[in-house]
Formats: structure tokens, sequence, C-alpha cells
DNA sequence: ATTATATCGATATTTCGATATCGATATAAT
DNA sequence: ATTATATCGATATCGAAATATCGATATAAT
């Protein structure tokens, strides 16, 4: 059936429980399982039954009672919903030690995303590659990012140049920001900015640490 | 039902706010500004004064009206709060690509967290080094982590196996898990499972782009 | 000294996500 | 065919976090 309102809105926590249902469901049509209810989900993740169900609600409609959902059905539903089956195009700028690994890293495209290029001030870096893309030099940015209509830009330069290349994504028409600097980038408020900061990860493992052991 | 720490005030949301005023407070300082009020710090990165003010009572009490805090004195409250000054242990399983980032990594100590040792099942990782770090196969673990009382572990293996090494974290005396797998992990309930998961984030960014773009 | 004001800190309110409840229904069992 | 039940999906309730409001107070300006 159809997604009759295809503006439904979901919450942000909701979205991002979506890809280990994703992966849970891929363990389950490994195993055979053509069917999968919520509440396995909910089950084999320690999750509440209803959240999995309302979840599933806003990406699929193929759930009927007794059954639960076509294992494959959902997998697919779910994909088509985050946009994995049409890739959007992403560059990277910051080609040191963490920039270099996201680079390598494989797994970028079978979650609807491809980097296509990358940037680096430093003039040694640019003309070099890595994971089998070419470094451009900074100076580059907006016109290949702009010729090539993408989308999303990945961030991982020093805290201290963050804003900066912000700025420069911002004007290149970029619509999406994956920031891996450990700070707050000011942009307009239609520019998403996921932050990645491991720091702030960290925060709470080492709090749970002091309280459990003391210190 | 949930079993509340009552020794815990402050939510899991405000320990992450708490790094990046952190960062904030710190360019202030490098900018020679002595005292700092939590509406600066709203302002700079864009929040809710009253949010800041309340984060920041749970960590110091040196705010004073009209001048705010100073900013040093802030610094190390924060610093001290979040446990920066008293290095934890840790130990990191799987020294792939990712693996290997980490442990080259060099930011987590100035966050009182100090990696003293990688684990690799595959035996020709085993016996090599990574960012200075030494590489063990996997059935030295226990063993060690015992012997050092470690009480974080850094999961960076692959998916299929990462319920596995949870077990034997956990086994190991283990208080608290970063985990870089996409799965949920199954651990008693005092074990603190912080979940880094790059396709969440993801999800987040190629919905909006999906959006805003449509395809 | 008096006044104005920025800021803190406490309390009230609102918002939003998580959870509980319950009726409807498809399937399996009898 | 009838009945029992697992599951869906909608609605209601609850709770935590975010936000608004406001009085108290330290400092600066007059």
């Amino acid at each position: 059936m159809e997604n009759i309102n295809k503006f439904q809105t979901i919450s942000k926590q909701a979205l991002q429980r979506l890809p280990y249902y994703l992966n849970f469901l891929k363990s389950q049509k490994a195993k055979k399982q053509s069917n999968t209810s919520a509440s396995m989900i909910a089950e084999g993740l320690r999750l509440n039954q209803v959240q999995v169900r309302k979840d599933l609600a806003a990406v699929s409609s193929g759930g009927r009672p007794k059954t639960g959902y076509g294992t494959e059905d959902l997998i697919s539903d779910i994909e088509q919903f985050l946009g994995y089956n049409n890739t959007h195009d992403a560059i990277l700028i910051g080609a040191g030690n963490l920039g270099r690994s996201l680079l390598s890293y494989k797994g970028f495209e079978e979650c609807g995303m491809k980097i296509v290029a990358a940037f680096d001030i430093d003039k040694h870096v640019a003309g070099t590659e890595a994971g089998g893309h070419p470094i451009f030099p900074m100076e580059k940015l907006e016109d290949l990012a702009g010729r090539l209509k993408v989308k999303i830009g990945i961030i991982a330069v020093p805290a201290e140049s963050a804003q900066e290349v912000c700025d420069l994504l911002v004007g290149s028409g970029i619509l999406a920001i994956w920031n891996f600097a450990p700070v707050y980038l000011d942009a307009p408020e239609d520019i998403l900015i996921q932050n990645e900061n491991m720091a702030a990860s960290l925060a709470v493992l080492s709090k749970h640490v002091e309280e459990k052991f003391g210190r």
C-alpha cells in the first residue's frame, strides 16, 4: 500500500534506530526467517514492543496480525525509506588520520553514500589519493562541488578550521554536513549538521566508570 | 523497572553537551576572556540559556550574577566532573581499518582515556603494533585485562563477532564498552554500552538530503 | 548611596518521546 | 465453522528533557 503521508515526520531518535532494525532483519534473513514481527525485533534488541511497532509503522505498512512483517519486504522498505537505494554523493575535507580512514572505509556505499572526492589544505597531500579517492587542493572545492552537485560534506579537519570549512561548504550548495570536529558549527537553519563527536561519547563512558568504580 | 542511579544527577544528553562547552571555553580562554557566562555559551553554541545554566549548575558552583563563571575555573570544573584528570585505561579489540585509526588517534588521552593494549583474532596481526600500541592475540585478553584492571573496552570488530567479544569483555571485569560495531549488544544492566554507529548518523543525514532535495 | 542591569538559580510549563492499554484482525488449531 | 491467540495499529498516559518565567543578587554606572 501507498504511504499516504509522504511528509510524515519521524523523530531523529527513531531514525537512528532503523539501522539497528536493518541489521537484525538481515540476521533473521540469514537464518531463513521469512517473517519477523515487531515483538521479535523488540526482544532481540531489548527495546519496547510499542516503540518498535511505531517506528516500523512510519516506514512500512506490510505488517499483518499473527505473522508480522515479511523479513525481506521490511528490509527493502527500511532501505527505501532511508534512501539506501539512491546513492548520494559526498565530498570529504581533511585527509589527515581520520579523513584517510573514512576514505578507505567501504561500508558507506551500502548506506547510500558515495564519497566522490576529498580535499586538503596541505599541498603535499593534495595530488595523492586515499582509499581510491583523489585528493584535491582546497581551491578546487567550490568549483568541483558545484559542478558535481554534491549535497553532503564530511568535515574531518582540526577544530580550528572547521567553521571556515563549514562556511565554504554552505557556499557551495551543500545541504548536510557530517561534522567530525569537536566544535559547534554555525550554519543556516536548513542545513543539517550531524555531529560525530567522540569526546561526547567518551564523556558518557568515563562518567559511568567514575561512578561505578569511584575514582 | 528502570534502575535509577541516585548519584547520577545529570542526563546523558547534558553529559554530551559538556565537551562542547569545554571547547567553547577553551576558545574563550585563548581570546583572553577571563569570565564566561552561561548566556555567552548559549549564544555561541546556539543553545537555550536555561539549558546551559542547568547543565553548568550540575558541574560547578562558581557562577556569579553579572560576571558569570571564571573561564578557567569552569574549564577545570568540567574536566574534573568528566574525569579528564584521572585517566582510565582501555583496551581495544579488532585491529582492522577502524581499529588501527582509533589506535593512532592522539586525542583520547586529553579526555581521560588511555588505550593500553589492543587485541586481534588474526595471528598475523597479533605481534605487530599500531600507533605505538602492541597488538596481542585474543587468547591473552582475559588474563591481561584482569591483571591491568582495565575498565573500558573498545569494540572495533565486524558485526558478526561483536557479541562474542562483548561477552569476553564482560567476563574480564570490564565496566563500560564503546561499541563501533553496528549491532545491539546484550550485556548485564550495570555494564554501560555506548554505541558509536556511523550508519545511524548517516541515516539522519541522508534522510535530510532526501527530504530537502527529493531524489 | 542609589539605581540600573546582567546574570544566576529556582520553579513552572510545555513539548516530545517512550510506554501502557485495548480493540481489531489474520492465522492457526480444533 | 468455530475458537483461541499472536500481532498489528490506534489512542491514552506517563515521564524526562527542553524551555519559559521570575525573583534574587552582585556588579557597574551615575
